[in-house]
DNA sequence: TAACAGATGATGACATGTCAACATTCCTTT
DNA sequence: AAAGGAATGTTGACATGTCATCATCTGTTA
């Protein structure tokens, strides 16, 4: 053990405030959602992406990558929000093997609802605070801690880097994807 | 609405990589612990300040606040890791509606166990990427959003400010809470 | 003291997330 | 064409987290 052992208090006093802050945001945010609009965080999550395909439908698999989420993590969402009537699911055209979910008319309404004020909370509880240098500084952060993780072998984090790289969405409830 | 509805590129892309690297973070970080020495962060989290405690024991609702947690959500894991031999629960000698919570044999070992390659993987991972200018950003962001949900009403948070405040933690498990 | 609000902890119902299977289908290789 | 491995989606078991509710107890107030 050529280097220290133990945290810093710097170091120590950075990490603890980070936990902190992300549990209490990610209650907040979840708080938020439920109730302006009865959507969970993992509901608005697979919204997101289906009401930016072209024709509000997507295979399973594309969407799991857009997300990043396990196979049966999204198997079960989805089959909880088709017993809601959010989405739909059909099959697959080109392959007998996939599975087409489709936004319903409900879930269509629902994100376009739920998607101005958790923008507007997002902005006002979060990006506002922070300065533009700041912003900059969290970016190359996040992206240096995921690009750590991907390197560990987190192989889930894969898509993820591959999602940041491409181009930002230019749909409302896209700017914030909770 | 005097300013602008979107979020700009760069605050989107800020918001997005953040949201992905807590994702993946999160999953590291539980994956670790749980193949390291089979704790879930949970798990971690509640036997840190009760391996700091004076007799290894606490009060729950002491232990609750110094994780932050809902009494619910926190005598469901007591009662999963009571199951689990890891924590035992007796009377309050004080106030009859208390519960105290001590550590087992077991447990001051798991945690023993666990928090030196946790601390070691969170280093390697996360403190260890940031420069000392970056992690003071990271710090000062994180207390800046914890104080905004504060003021706006998520009253849980209280308490990880009043932590925030309070000196750090000595212990080698204390300087990394998961 | 009697009443009452607040604190504390437990519980059941439910939503969410992970893991280990499994069945089916696709694709490559022989 | 046949075989074998990879991809895709689903399911069941289980762990975790939230909410509403309940029972009990404490402390305060009339």
């Amino acid at each position: 053990m050529g280097q220290p052992r133990w945290l810093s208090e710097e170091e120590a006093g950075a990490w603890r405030a980070f936990l902190a802050m992300r549990h209490a945001l990610d209650r907040a945010i979840d708080r938020q959602l439920t109730q302006a609009s009865g959507l969970s965080a993992a509901d608005y999550q697979l919204l997101v992406p289906l009401s930016e395909a072209p024709a509000k439908e997507l295979r399973a698999r594309d969407l799991g990558r857009d997300v990043d989420w396990e196979r049966s993590r999204l198997s079960h969402q989805i089959r909880r929000m088709e017993q809601r009537g959010l989405i739909s699911r059909s099959e697959c055209p080109t392959d007998a093997r996939g599975t087409m979910i489709a936004l319903t008319d409900a879930g269509a309404a629902a994100i376009s609802d739920a998607a101005p004020p958790h923008v507007d909370w997002v902005r006002e509880n979060f990006i506002g605070l922070l300065t533009p240098a700041e912003l900059v500084t969290l970016r190359e952060i996040s992206e240096r801690v995921l690009g750590r993780l991907v390197a560990a072998g987190c192989s889930e984090a894969v898509e993820a880097c591959e999602i940041l790289a491409g181009e930002c969405s230019s749909t409302e409830a896209g700017q914030a994807l909770s």
